[in-house]
Order: C-alpha cells, then sequence, then structure tokens
DNA sequence: CTCAGTGTTCAGTG
DNA sequence: TCACTGAACACTGA
C-alpha cells in the first residue's frame, strides 16, 4: 500500500472516522516484531478510554494525538493497510473501498471500537510494519530524522537545488532516502524522475539548476495529484507511468517508447531512456512542464 | 519451486 | 563521514 499518498489517505480515514471520540475497545494481535518495543498488552491499555484528538502524518509516518500521552505511532511498511467500518464514512473523494472484506481484516494488528460504534483495523501481511509508543513523536526517533515532507514543506526552489547539489549519491537513491525526502518512496520517485526527463543514475550534484527545479516541481505535483484522488490508482493520470512499470516485463513501452529497468540504490528502478536522456551539454531552452 | 516486491536497517567495505 | 552493496526481516502471489 504505503507512499505518502497512501499514507495520507490512511490519516484522513481514521480521522474522519475517530478525531474528537472515545476509544471504547482495543484489540492488539500477538506479535513481536510489528509491536516494536512495547507490548501489545501495553498499547492496548495506552489507547483505551482515550480520546482521539488528530490524527498526524509525516513522510509514511502517522501518529495519533490522544488525550494523554505517550501517543501511538503507525508505519506501515510494505503492506499496510488501514481498514474502516461503520459509523459515518469519511469524504473521501475516491471510490470507498469494496466492502467484501472479513471483518476484521486478516492480518490485524490494532482492532479499534470507537465511541460512535465506527471501527478502525489496521493490518500488516508482511510484518514489515512497526508499532510504538511515544510521549511526543515528531521529536523523538524515528520521525525526528525524517527530511521535508513534499506535501507539508517543500522547500523553496532555491533549498531545494541547494540541498540537491549538496549530495553526490544517484539521484534515485537521494529520492528514496526518507532522510532527505519523507514519504518518497519507488513508484513515485521513478515517477518523478520520468517526469521531469531525468536519468535515475546521475548524480545530485551534477544536475543543472533547471533540471533541479523540474524535479521539485513535478515531486510536488505528482504527490499533489495523487492525494487529491485518495491514491485511487486508478483515478491517477493515464499517462503516468505509474500504470506500466509493474511486473518488470520486458518490452513493455509507453507512449512507444521502451522501458527499461535497473537496480539503483537496491531498488527496481522503471525508467524510459529514449525520454530519460542523459544529456553531456544542457542547450538552451530547458523549460519547465 | 523460484523470485520479486509501494520499506527500512544494519554490517561490511572502500 | 559518505556512499554503496547485500542481507535480513516475513510473507504473498505470479
Amino acid at each position: 500500500m504505503p507512499e505518502l499518498p497512501e499514507v495520507e489517505r490512511a490519516r484522513r480515514l481514521i480521522e474522519g472516522v475517530a478525531a474528537g471520540h472515545r476509544i471504547k475497545r482495543v484489540t492488539c494481535a500477538r506479535d513481536t516484531i510489528v509491536f516494536d518495543r512495547v507490548s501489545p498488552n501495553r498499547v492496548r491499555h495506552v489507547l483505551a478510554e482515550r480520546t482521539v484528538v488528530a490524527v498526524h502524518r509525516h513522510g509514511k509516518h502517522l501518529w495519533l494525538e490522544l488525550d494523554q500521552r505517550p501517543w501511538p505511532c503507525f508505519h506501515l511498511g510494505m503492506t499496510g493497510e488501514v481498514f474502516a467500518r461503520g459509523g459515518t464514512p469519511p469524504q473521501l473523494n475516491s471510490t470507498p473501498p469494496v466492502q467484501t472484506k472479513a471483518w476484521p481484516p486478516r492480518f490485524t494488528k490494532i482492532h479499534l471500537v470507537i465511541d460512535t460504534g465506527a471501527e478502525l483495523a489496521m493490518t500488516n501481511k508482511r510484518r514489515l510494519g512497526r508499532i510504538r509508543l511515544r510521549d511526543d513523536p515528531a521529536r523523538e526517533l524515528p520521525i525526528s530524522r525524517l527530511g521535508f515532507d513534499p506535501l507539508l514543506d517543500l522547500p523553496s526552489p532555491q533549498r531545494f537545488v541547494d540541498a540537491l547539489h549538496s549530495r553526490s549519491t544517484t539521484i534515485k537513491a537521494l529520492l528514496l532516502d526518507q532522510t532527505f525526502a519523507a514519504g518518497v518512496g519507488n513508484w513515485i520517485a521513478d515517477e518523478v524522475l520520468y517526469q521531469a526527463r531525468i536519468d535515475p543514475r546521475r548524480r545530485a550534484n551534477a544536475l543543472s539548476v533547471a533540471e533541479a527545479k523540474r524535479l521539485r516541481t513535478k515531486l510536488k505535483r505528482i504527490i499533489e495529484t495523487a492525494v487529491l484522488v485518495d491514491a485511487d490508482k486508478s483515478l491517477f493520470p493515464r499517462d503516468w507511468l505509474f500504470h506500466r512499470r509493474w511486473g518488470r516485463k520486458r518490452g513493455t513501452t509507453i507512449r512507444g517508447k521502451p522501458i527499461e529497468f535497473l537496480t539503483i540504490g537496491g531498488r527496481t528502478t522503471a525508467w524510459v531512456p529514449a525520454v530519460q536522456r542523459q544529456r553531456a551539454s544542457v542547450t538552451s531552452a530547458e523549460t519547465d512542464s
């Protein structure tokens, strides 16, 4: 499920269901991996009878602001999802998920019953997600180590360009680095590089100012667009690389150009050499689009 | 049976 | 310190 837009969707879902309400019942799975240095039982007691004041997000991390500390923090890992049932359905722009699931769903790690009768379930299939307790999540690890959230505080063009020019790693690896931009994952990084027409193997400090600014604009627009449709993939613009990148299939094309696959920063990178060409010299008219 | 995968961290190396 | 690689984590689905 989760890169920034999917986590933002989860945040809105939880907020719509629980903000301003009291948690009446909590069930936690027995799981010593997802519950990170805290027992499921302790999480249960910390949440029970608390009022949810707000739901926050930074990058791919989520946390609940309660009327009493500590607060629970969530990272969905690669396969985490949040489901809701009952109560007043939150206003999401996308079509609501089909309600054919068992309840609570398979792989549920935390199940909450709210005083309105609504319920929330957080699942984690592959157990790479984490649930933690913190007194002040934004100021403590691991959230305190995150870089800027592109939706909440994207740096100015000037500061963004400076940040890129201070790093010698490849631009793909830098985009994936959560201490640089929090919330960017593998498909967003590839989408941004494709739309900005930049070779993923280029060094960050070797990008021209025009390229760096283009990258920032695309990063902003891709994330805003995905968030606007509540991360509903079927509503992503048709011309996004997103729709064609999966499966690592040879022979896939986009607008007639072949998609190639590489491993960079340990991750599969989908890119279109004919578009993201590595140009030795940058010709004059570099315009944004 | 094998392998890739929307994520992160850590050990080892240069 | 920086940066890269590979492995580990754990499990599903193609």
